[in-house]
DNA sequence: CTGTTAGCGCTTTCAC
DNA sequence: GTGAAAGCGCTAACAG
């Protein structure tokens, strides 16, 4: 039955779809629905209110003729687009590697798409702003140090914003990072078991607001024991740097028997550097701690004592609060600490006894 | 002098300033310039011919209200976005995670974003496809399989598209990769000067592209100098797979005395396995090479003898290649082969004599 | 619940 | 070279 309309319908279908490389809009599928425009975008929208036996034809037409809303045109009128911008720069993606696609997977867990914007310098030019503006994204996730400018931009525009493990350079803004500072807390309480004399920090390069945050930890909770840092070394975060500070620094007559790294990559180039260049024991001439909890920290081959960042929960953090900025559900600007997971393992001595 | 005029000037630009959330249009800047919103467009955009005098008033009045031209309005009429689409898999982010900073990077140097598309099972489903279509992307960087009738929905779309290390599943695109069959070759020379006897693989999944095509290519060089592979074993990329994998294989009797992993990850933790679970030694009970030249391959405590996986240069193809069929000015599809580049090290044995 | 109408901010003919 | 007017495809406000 309806074999005669159904003959028609199929003829109609097929006229609209004669220009093959035009998009199908929400105006063809109304006039194949025999509705209008709006019920198309009633049905296609979140919150519309159709009858079951509208929607049923809009979604008939809809699926006949392959449509699906134009993002772009909606974005236009809603000023809204689904969009959440993450800024990276070089530094984290070497650093982290894997944050970047995390943050794309929970960004698209309800329905969102990632734009993403490489800086230099960790610092943000306004060109940047007025893209991020230009294409209506709703949200920011910034892993960069923002200038105050920036951050009253993003103010004044309305467009909610959450700093990845970092602080704004003025002002406040709403934040997730790692609590460096009970992390280290946690690894000195381990360390002083195994008594450390001279104690060694391996920093990142000067101005690297994370390195600072774990100094600053390491520091404070060495004090408690009464030990103090002999020494702070500038290096690159990378595992070459870690190596030739090695070189150096524990060829030293006086050299540390405890060395903290600021992050893990460094800590292994050190230990590389103690036993292949300078054949010295980890951990019996020297200790060795890092920060993060790389994938090779763990093979035995290095079995290095650190902390283990976490990441995936910063992450997840991360996008869940700017969700709730942009629902309009959140409670205010906050910044929000997530615990470092203390591993020992075999680059740290054993309290004695 | 122009005292009277520039206080007024001031005046209308505050007037214009007035609602701070409210973006300026090109309406705006046209009004406070003295000219149509035309002229404005045309200092705004690429090829707009407009005379100095009036393109100085213009930008005059844009630079005094922070205009900047709305990228979703724009793109909604011209059909172009300045957005690239990257499709990309946890496989593919978790083997080669730079590859999507690196391309974020590339993609930015000529004036476009990064779109991400993290999709599940290496295969896209048709929802991606509207969104793509839906965001008006310029092009598509695909470091997934896809799927023929995705294939053929980006040709009726027009959507330039470049696979990253992925030959389609049916039909043809352009695509760009790393010649694993050389690569191989070349290895395969250099290890016949170790005197293999038994020969092992370790693979990647069942089905995963690369590693078939890297074992491939060792089978075929290996046939080349009378050998052949005894065994492949399949695992999942991971050092842990690795790892278990030479726990069993190495365990036997009949031991192969030269392991190829098709990938690093694999290898390092096959050589773990070796030396840390079973006591032997690398190279000399038995030799591995690897594929990808991680950072920790280099390491003397690893030391492997691999392939390097040109992902910078294979990043800048596909861009570039993709610019090409944006602007229309590719010859037209074709893949592109980069080489791998040989890395002979310590895990393997050098020629007797 | 449904259709009509009026824009979102821009680019693009088309006259001048 | 310039301005007026039309419209990209959609949603929102308003009557019915």
């Amino acid at each position: 039955m309806h074999s005669q309309s159904e003959a028609d319908w199929e003829d109609r279908v097929d006229a609209l779809l004669g220009d093959s490389a035009r998009r199908v809009t929400s105006y063809d599928v109304a006039k194949l629905a025999g509705v209008s425009q709006s019920a198309v975008s009633r049905t296609f929208r979140d919150g519309g209110s159709v009858s079951p036996e509208t929607r049923a034809k809009v979604e008939r037409a809809a699926q006949a003729l392959g449509y699906a809303p134009n993002i772009v045109a909606r974005s236009l009128i809603t000023r809204r687009s689904n969009l959440i911008a993450v800024l990276v720069t070089a530094q984290t993606s070497r650093n982290y590697p894997e944050v970047l696609f995390q943050l794309g997977q929970e960004i698209q867990a309800r329905g969102n798409r990632m734009l993403v914007f490489t800086v230099d310098f960790d610092a943000l030019a306004a060109e940047v702003f007025n893209d991020l503006a230009g294409y209506h994204v709703d949200g920011i996730v910034a892993a960069t140090s923002m200038e105050p400018d920036l951050l009253e931009a993003c103010e004044r525009h309305r467009i909610p914003l959450v700093l990845y493990n970092r602080v704004p350079r003025g002002g406040f803004a709403s934040a997730v990072g790692c609590d460096h500072a009970t992390g280290m807390s946690d690894l000195v309480d381990h360390l002083v078991g195994g008594t450390p004399r001279r104690v060694a920090f391996v920093a990142g390069p000067k101005g690297a607001v994370v390195s600072e945050d774990r100094l600053a930890g390491a520091r404070q909770a060495l004090v408690r024991h009464g030990l103090a840092i002999d020494e702070v070394i500038h290096a690159d975060y990378s595992y070459d740097g870690g190596r030739a500070v090695g070189r150096d620094l524990l060829a030293r007559k006086k050299r540390p028997d405890t060395v903290l790294c600021a992050n893990d990559a460094m800590a292994l180039g050190l230990m590389d550097s103690a036993r292949f260049d300078l054949g010295l024991s980890v951990p019996a001439d020297v200790q060795v701690t890092g920060f993060d909890d790389l994938p090779e920290s763990a093979w035995p081959s290095h079995d290095l004592t650190t902390l283990r960042q976490p990441v995936e929960m910063l992450t997840r953090a991360a996008i869940r609060m700017l969700e709730e900025h942009i629902a309009g559900t959140a409670i205010g600007s906050e910044r929000r600490l997530m615990p470092a997971e203390l591993k020992i393992r075999g680059s740290t001595r054993r309290p004695a006894g």
